[in-house]
DNA sequence: ATAGGGTTAG
């Protein structure tokens, strides 16, 4: 999931390729001044006839040099020119500023500009336009307060600064204040309404006013792409009063996209003119279609290719993890640019190579923040969360910025190992930017407070996003149902309906799962069989899992079995697997034996139901049955998943495995818990023995429960988390039944919040009770 | 053909 949205970002970004300057420069400056004395004389006549002062012709070479420099990327050379030169022009500082910039030499250009000695408009405006790029619109905006004068160049670009980051409405105070408007401050506030997925605002806008420009119609034409609705971008297409190459590209692409590959190609021999978009809009269409085939045959017969040509082909071999054929092409490339490195990573991490991709990130000449964005997920999804955290740090290190999107991918990746404390500092890092807002961000935000245990967090975070789409909603029920406030769940859910919002299938997964984990048999199941009737959605698979599990918990195990029964398709191991639950929790093993048993036909790779039933046979003292089990994940090959819990303290995860002696702190560590386990004896706690596998005496089963993985996590949390803030411990398998009853116990007597987030849902231990009602 | 603001493909 997670990298395919990192896969649409590498997708999305737009690099330039920075070649190394030239050596000598110096003499090539020389040769410019020298042949420009004799010429020097015409263009002075010339400034007469204009009015206007007018440089001598040989600083206006230099200049058009630096500017070529600049644009090539040769920085140095621009800067040894320029400092070479004897009298210099604003046009000679500006040209240095805006070059500087736009090779993201950012800190370069603001010297120049605190250097310059005679600032012109110009050069105001070029910073402001810098500060924009570099994400930093708050700078750009002291910089517009600051200037002397302001003309429609400088509104133009606080108005498209607003309108990039997500700022429609001071877009649009912006666009009424300025004192001058032209057709480009038009352009602006119709793109900040498109670019931010208004576009009713945006046609209601075009429709109020006669003439636009064909950047305009190619604008709102490519919001309609954006929001996947071909006809009316067609009838934009259609009305056009002139088209140029980018209303051709714009239309090819959107049938493209939209899986129309035949009038893709009808308007495609129609255009008059097939540049490099055109073609790679098609090739692109290929691939996003999953025609590989096609795809590389115009691929193979484009008349040139850039880049993103040879990218969109890289990327449709890695979506399909075909990667022998992406490394062959990546290494035919002549020049892979940043995107290229990037797709390749991305695709050896999400195949599981993650060796591979870390040698290539540690080759690339250069990185940008979706390269680290991309070997940190690769490192999360890995189960490497050390690693991941320490490239995090790295990244700070390199100095290297977040975009929006790679916001987005670290802020699962924070999510998936609960990091926190980083999940929060990102958090700051991102109010900073001015990015908190939009829906991939805010979402992700969301998400990772839920996930990382912070409900209250979440729900803060809930109440700032401003156009809350149905994922934002569906978010925060789950959150809630997965946490075990039911009730806080489906009060939600109400305010979504009366909010006018749709829901859909994942938001009724949220609602029935909430009924379910908090024991609400009768809500469940009339919103189950209402469903359809209210919502249009025909329940699916994990629906009628939910609706097994909420029958299961309420000890209606026929009702349960009757409806699995009934069910329109064959139960798949989830369905199975709620049964399972439900037979374990009211001592049914008869039925328990027989779901397992489903599930080992269904997915025999599954080690946690080896394990389950495992415990079932050795709950009933059949130990015959357990070492049956052993040997046959033995001859299988099935290994059981080692349960590990963590902790993140100080922004340092510690991870803990059963048994473990490996951490600094493990004598502390158990000597409190003998501590802890004499007075919760005293307290009335019996351990619940039954669910060690190993066939040994009572006494040795008791200590082995002693010291589970979640059991050391949580003894390290009470000691090294200050008094007052909640404990929270993660746990990659399901919370032990005998560490749950422990939990209760103890999160009394030390008098702590204890939130436990295992693989299923979350535990908050609060005063001897836990949210999930005992029944997980 | 010297510097600043708007639209398209991955």
């Amino acid at each position: 999931m997670r990298f395919r949205r990192l896969l649409g970002a590498i997708l999305r970004s737009v690099h330039t390729d920075t070649p190394s300057s030239s050596p000598g420069v110096q003499k090539l400056a020389q040769k410019i001044l020298n042949s420009s004395k004799s010429a020097g004389r015409k263009s002075t006549r010339k400034s007469q006839t204009s009015g206007k002062p007018v440089a001598d012709s040989g600083i206006v070479k230099c200049n058009i040099s630096i500017t070529n420099y600049m644009r090539n990327g040769q920085c140095e050379s621009a800067l040894s020119l320029f400092n070479s030169m004897p009298s210099k022009t604003s046009v000679s500082w500006n040209s240095m500023i805006s070059g500087y910039l736009s090779n993201g030499r950012f800190e370069l250009a603001h010297k120049m500009f605190d250097q310059m000695p005679h600032r012109d408009l110009v050069s105001w405006n070029i910073m402001i336009t810098g500060c924009i790029r570099n994400k930093n619109l708050g700078a750009a905006k002291i910089l517009f307060d600051q200037m002397p004068e302001r003309d429609v160049v400088s509104w133009n670009a606080l108005l498209s600064g607003y309108a990039q980051n997500g700022y429609v409405d001071e877009a649009k105070r912006t666009f009424d204040e300025m004192p001058v408007k032209n057709e480009i401050s038009w352009n602006g506030i119709l793109a900040a309404y498109v670019q931010n997925g208004r576009i009713e605002e945006a046609r209601r806008l075009f429709d109020s006013k006669g003439s636009w420009a064909v950047v305009s119609w190619n604008c709102l034409m490519g919001g309609y792409l954006k929001k996947r609705m071909l006809l009316e971008a067609r009838q934009i297409f259609d009305r056009m009063p002139m088209r140029d190459e980018v209303s051709w590209n714009t239309m090819i692409s959107c049938y493209a996209q939209n899986g129309q590959m035949e009038e893709a190609k009808k308007l495609f021999d129609e255009s008059p003119v097939r540049d490099v978009f055109t073609w790679t809009a098609i090739v692109s269409g290929y691939v996003q279609n999953g025609m590989l085939d096609e795809a590389r045959r115009v691929f193979d017969e484009m008349p040139e290719k850039n880049a993103v040509s040879w990218n969109a082909m890289i990327a449709g071999y890695v979506q399909c993890n075909k990667m022998d054929l992406a490394r062959d092409l990546f290494e035919a490339m002549s020049c892979p640019n940043i995107s290229s490195w990037n797709t390749m990573i991305t695709g050896y991490a999400q195949n599981g190579d993650i060796v591979e991709a870390r040698s290539l990130f540690d080759r690339m000449p250069c990185r940008d923040c979706i390269s680290w964005a991309a070997i940190i997920s690769g490192y999360a999804q890995s189960g490497h969360s050390e690693e991941a955290l320490h490239m995090f740090v790295e990244m700070k290190r390199a100095g290297e910025m977040l975009n929006r999107s790679a916001f987005t991918c670290v802020l699962s990746t924070c999510a998936e190992i609960a990091a926190l404390e980083l999940g929060k500092q990102i958090h700051g890092r991102l109010v900073k930017a001015g990015l908190e807002m939009g829906y991939y961000v805010g979402n992700a935000l969301l998400a990772m407070y839920c996930k990382c245990g912070c409900i209250e967090e979440a729900y803060d975070v809930f109440g700032g996003i401003s156009d809350k789409d149905t994922v934002s909603w569906n978010t925060m029920i789950n959150g809630y149902a997965r946490h075990g406030f039911g009730k806080e769940a489906l009060k939600l859910f109400q305010n979504m309906e009366r909010a006018g919002m749709r829901p859909d299938d994942v938001t009724m997964v949220g609602v029935l799962s909430a009924c379910s984990h908090t024991g609400l048999t009768d809500t469940g199941t009339t919103y189950f069989y209402s469903m359809d009737r209210d919502y249009g959605i025909i329940a699916n698979a994990k629906h009628y899992t939910c609706m097994i599990d909420l029958l299961g918990r309420a000890g209606r195990l026929d009702d349960a079995q009757n409806l699995m029964r009934n069910m329109p398709f064959e139960p798949d191991a989830a369905s199975w697997g709620a049964l399972l639950g439900a037979s374990r929790i009211h001592g049914n093993a008869e039925l328990g034996e027989k779901a397992a048993k489903m599930i080992f036909t269904l997915e025999p790779w599954n080690a946690g139901m080896y394990v389950l039933l495992s415990n079932l046979y050795a709950s009933s003292r059949r130990w015959r049955e357990v070492g049956e089990m052993r040997l046959k994940m033995r001859d299988t090959g099935v290994r059981k998943v080692p349960g590990y819990s963590w902790v993140e303290v100080q922004n340092k995860i510690h991870t803990f495995s059963v048994g473990d002696t490996t951490h600094p702190q493990s004598h502390q560590l158990y000597a409190f818990l003998e501590e802890l386990d004499l007075r919760m004896k005293q307290e009335g706690y019996v351990p619940a023995t039954k669910f060690v596998l190993h066939d040994v005496e009572e006494e040795e089963k008791a200590h082995m429960l002693k010291y589970h993985s979640e059991k050391l996590a949580v003894a390290f949390a009470i000691l090294n988390v200050p008094a007052g803030r909640p404990i929270r411990v993660i746990k990659n398998l399901r919370v032990c039944e005998d560490c749950h009853t422990a939990f209760k116990y103890i999160s009394k007597i030390v008098g702590r919040l204890i939130i436990l987030r295992d693989s299923n849902r979350f535990h908050h231990f609060n005063d001897g009770v836990c949210t999930c009602g005992d029944y997980w």
